[in-house]
DNA sequence: ACGATAAATTCTACGGTGTAGGTTTGACAA
DNA sequence: TTGTCAAACCTACACCGTAGAATTTATCGT
């Protein structure tokens, strides 16, 4: 009758990182909708509370999650580019990849505001870039949040289908919507490599456009 | 003892819109986390499981939700203008104050795949539009995911703070981040209509350029 | 070697949730 | 009058997040 149960008052080696890393694993597996403290304290082989020791509640095991995925993104960053312009396409790169390793976690990311260290010293990195490259200084501060507002909402979209990965783009009814129906065949690549590239050259160029008209600095 | 109840088989009025009218404002006022279908159900004065008898789950009613302030984008729209970068601006603006006016509501919109009939007939507007102006077809296919794309990625990050409305942008410590400490008194306006004109031109800039580059269709 | 202290884990319990399944009521057509 | 049906309610269940206390072990000054 007695399930293998820990003893209280040994170490089951739990720590922030840990309980991320399974809770992302889990997520990952289950979906957000199936995730709760108890599904992760079974799964680390552990009582629910013992998690609440190092991390305070849901909502912060919720940061932590963020935090370790987005971690990802500079992880092993040997090969960083140089110009303000690679950076930045090195990291939506980066960034995009991450976000289809885990569709079912990109979601915090977007939802909630972002203050870890990882984060900002991704923005800090591209910023200081764009300064060095001389680029005037409204655009450079206007730079963060108009990318990963575009990344955040643009992979938030196109990851919100399947399950796993990208979905399908919803098929549309051709007689009450012909202009649209006649430009499916267009959006055929939907959530690709191609099209992403199309879409973060606009937003570049937005940025560039800007700054060429206002100047240097 | 007998608390004021509705007695079983009279009609309550209930129907899909009043119960999703109802759930906009109990989430406007509470926040998502704190709605569900019980305390939705005592609002309305009603049981909660009459709630089931219009709308199939929780999911689905979270959907109803979403439809019902995508549609206050478009009511009452007498005033739509004609060219395409006009509507398109003109759209942006409604959408941006639908998600100023219901900052706890919009996660929804972002996060969950727009179907709705109101939904894709602002799209067939749009695109409609952008075809008659000659734009090219490829331009046209992308400018949808592109443009909401960032208007969604952009209003989730901007009404992320506090729980009405926008929330401050975060104090960066000057130390650990010099550059970005250097442009804060940049980000002064953060959420204000100035920066979201500035980052919507940069957007629809983009979207020009391709297409003048692209030559006409 | 020993007792005090602190840390990590577990146990118990409470109020809340979404919803499946069954029951009651009234309206209306035949 | 009777039969049918939709709308609403009632009950119950499994699950959730977490507050608070109990329990065990490790550590450290003496």
């Amino acid at each position: 009758m007695d399930v293998a149960r820990r003893t209280q008052g040994t170490s089951a080696g739990l720590d922030r990182e840990r309980i991320a890393a399974a809770a992302v694993v889990l997520v990952d597996r289950d979906g957000l909708e199936h995730f709760g403290v108890r599904r992760l304290a079974e799964e680390l082989g552990v009582d629910p509370m013992s998690i609440y020791h190092h991390i305070k509640g849901k909502a912060a095991l919720l940061d932590a999650m963020s935090e370790a995925v987005l971690a990802e993104v500079a992880a092993g960053a040997d090969d960083t580019p140089r110009g303000w312009e690679e950076i930045t396409r090195w990291t939506a790169h980066r960034y995009r990849e991450m976000a289809y390793r885990h569709p079912r976690v990109f979601p915090l990311l977007a939802t909630r505001a972002q203050t870890s260290p990882v984060a900002l010293a991704a923005l800090e990195r591209l910023v200081t870039a764009m300064r060095e490259a001389d680029l005037p200084d409204q655009v450079v501060a206007d730079a963060p949040l108009m990318l990963f507002g575009f990344l955040n909402g643009y992979l938030l979209a196109v990851l919100s289908g399947g399950p796993d990965g990208v979905g399908d783009m919803p098929a549309i009814d051709a007689t009450a919507y012909p202009t649209m129906a006649t430009l499916t065949p267009l959006q055929a690549g939907f959530g690709s490599v191609a099209e992403f590239d199309r879409m973060l050259d606009a937003v570049l160029g937005g940025i560039r456009n800007r700054a060429n008209r206002q100047g240097t600095r």
